[in-house]
RNA sequence: GCGCCCGUAGCCGAGUGGAUAAGGCGUCAGCCUCCGAAGCUGAAGACCGCUGGUUCGAUUCCAGCCGGGCGCACCA
């Protein structure tokens, strides 16, 4: 808000020099505004001068004269302007000018750092959807946290956001979870059975197995054996969903949609795209197979949408569901992937181009791999065997919020090690204390004033001495809550969410320093209430960026 | 071989064209009769992988090389 305010006062004035003859250019390129490193070089500072040099044809530190000379601060504002290096417009501004971010985030509340940006355009995120053939493990913990954090941000970022979870409930992988537990089923009834390579060996297979044994097994034995595995395999994909469902909900993640890849069979949506294509020439038969020639939309090769025993691809499918996707309204489509689908990006975007639209419209979240790690060892997972940490035992262990926190510590561009001693560790190491200590922290004093009567209830009543904080702490603080708002939109605009985390980490903190250097609750009353009015609204925006990331702000820890 | 991601202090890492490269861990020296020490203050530690290019300006963009991770099925 103090952004827009300083760029208004630079185009009025760069306007006003145009008028004046000081510029001989009206057109004015983007500017950046920012908030300088060091101190020394103002609060605010904007590169207009140096972008301009080659529209106005004049030295950047002229042109910033020019600007300034006709800079008109009604609001006085600014205490000082400076022009420094290359041309940089360095602003020194009033300390009033930043009192106001309190009043500001007070009366939003938990709405203070939301934007309009995405003018209630319509956006999917799909994320997680791992396939019901087994539970849910790191690396789908990773891919859920940074999901349901994008999809936080682009709603508070003022798009119309719907979480959703696409279910692989059919083809072959299904077939094969169905056939292990068929197999373990007649195992538990006595048979000898080879167990196959390729199929599903954890021990949840068994469990499921035992549980079916019970509810209905005399009765699945007497089938044939398509039946039997078909029977099989719908009881276990449900069960295992409802697990995936639990752990999920346990992990703080929630979906809009659960969509589910047969509605795909059985709206007839997916022969319906290939005879399309089929017709419009990009989808050809060769070796019994029909084949979709992506390799014209940049694709390294052309791939099989329809194999030569008839049945579709899951790329097929795929295919069916990005359409699907588009055709209910969103305007724009982001999926969340673990790294090692990159290879199927290309694939996707080939078929929306196909399709008439443009792949601009989707947007594909790569997130690297996890390393789970104990005590700086790594652990040894084996899907094969059947031998992984789950995300469940990651959130009993570690908990939920000191998970998400660390999933969502940087960017998800990299492998990220997920330490699980570490994550349990109460300590300085484990960020997710350090921010949530804020909070708990500032709810603790707020309770000691209201106790005590400091101070009247309602936050409200305590913005009107602001003027009482001078202290270069308090300055730093506030200039540090402004700029809330802007960081989430940049969160928004990168579709990066560990921008929040980065900015809680720096306004934690600036207030863990504040909070040792100067007493909240002291003898003056005015001064009392401008800094509960302060540290309540540090407690608002930890607790608004917390919330973003679907990590919880305590009040107690 | 081809493709995607990464390469910033002993370690983990922020920084998507700007002025003196965040922060954390670890190391060293300090701070609790006082609002929560899960906290704070200070010190030491960086040819931002290498070589070129674009630019007034490159850790940031481009090219090539080196190193690491992950993929390259009529599997999903």
């Amino acid at each position: 808000m103090i952004k827009s305010l300083i760029k208004k006062l630079i185009l009025d004035g760069a306007e006003k020099a145009f008028e004046q003859g000081l510029l001989p250019s009206k057109s004015f390129p983007e500017m950046e505004i920012e908030q300088p490193r060091h101190a020394s070089h103002g609060d605010l500072s904007t590169n207009f001068a140096m972008v301009s040099a080659s529209v106005q044809k004049m030295a950047p530190r002229k042109i910033a004269q020019a600007v300034i000379s006709a800079m008109d601060d009604k609001e006085k504002i600014i205490e000082k302007t400076e022009i420094a290096g290359p041309g940089f417009i360095n602003f020194f501004l009033e300390k009033k000018a930043w009192h106001q971010v309190i009043d500001k985030i007070h009366s939003e509340k938990d709405r203070f750092g939301s934007t309009d940006v995405g003018k209630g355009k319509k956006v999917q995120v799909e994320f997680v959807s791992a396939n019901p053939t087994g539970p849910l493990h790191v690396g789908h913990g990773r891919g859920a946290a940074v999901g349901d954090a994008i999809g936080n941000i682009l709603g508070f970022a003022g798009f119309d956001v719907q979480k959703e979870y696409y279910i692989n409930d059919s083809g072959r992988q299904i077939r094969t979870l169905g056939l292990s537990v068929w197999l373990r089923l007649r195992e538990l009834n006595g048979e000898a059975v080879d167990f196959p390579d390729d199929c599903y060996k954890g021990s949840y297979i068994k469990d499921i197995a035992a549980a079916l044994n019970t509810l209905k097994g005399a009765d699945i034995l007497e089938k044939d054996e398509e039946e039997a595995v078909l029977d099989c395999a719908g009881f276990a994909a449900e069960d295992i969903l409802t697990g995936i469902k639990e752990d999920l909900s346990r992990f703080g993640v929630s979906f809009d949609n659960w969509f589910r890849e047969q509605t795909l069979f059985d709206s007839g949506r997916i022969t319906e795209v290939v005879e399309d294509f089929r017709k419009k020439g990009i989808i050809y038969e060769k070796d019994g197979a029909l084949w979709f020639r992506t390799e014209q939309y940049g694709d390294e090769k052309d791939r099989v949408v329809v194999r030569n025993n008839g049945l579709t691809t899951y790329f097929a499918s795929d295919i069916a569901y990005h359409m699907e996707k588009f055709d209910r309204g969103f305007a724009r489509v982001i999926d969340v992937w673990g790294a090692d689908h990159h290879g199927y990006i290309q694939r996707i975007n080939a078929s929306i181009e196909a399709s008439g639209r443009s792949s601009a419209q989707f947007d594909v979240i790569l997130v690297q791999l996890v390393n789970l790690l104990r005590g700086g060892r790594p652990v040894a997972m084996s899907t094969r065997a059947g031998e992984f940490v789950t995300l469940r035992d990651i959130v009993d262990e570690v908990g939920k919020d000191a998970a998400r926190f660390l999933f969502l510590s940087r960017s998800y561009d990299s492998g990220l090690d997920f330490d699980l001693e570490l994550a349990r560790q109460k300590t300085s190491e484990n960020p997710v204390y350090y921010v949530q200590y804020v909070h708990a922290r500032i709810s603790s004093i707020v309770a000691k004033a209201r106790e005590e009567k400091m101070a009247p209830d309602s936050p409200l009543e305590w913005t009107g001495s602001v003027s009482g904080l001078v202290e270069p702490e308090e300055m730093n603080l506030l200039k540090i809550l402004a700029s809330f708002p802007e960081q989430v939109e940049k969160s928004a605009a990168t579709l990066h969410p560990h921008v929040v985390f980065t900015y809680l980490m720096k306004l934690a903190s600036a207030f863990h320093g504040y909070y040792n250097k100067h007493k909240v609750l002291t003898q003056d009353y005015d001064l009392t209430l401008a800094r509960l009015g302060l540290v309540s609204a540090v407690k608002t925006v930890i607790r608004n960026g917390l919330d973003l990331l679907g990590v919880s702000a305590p009040e107690t820890m």
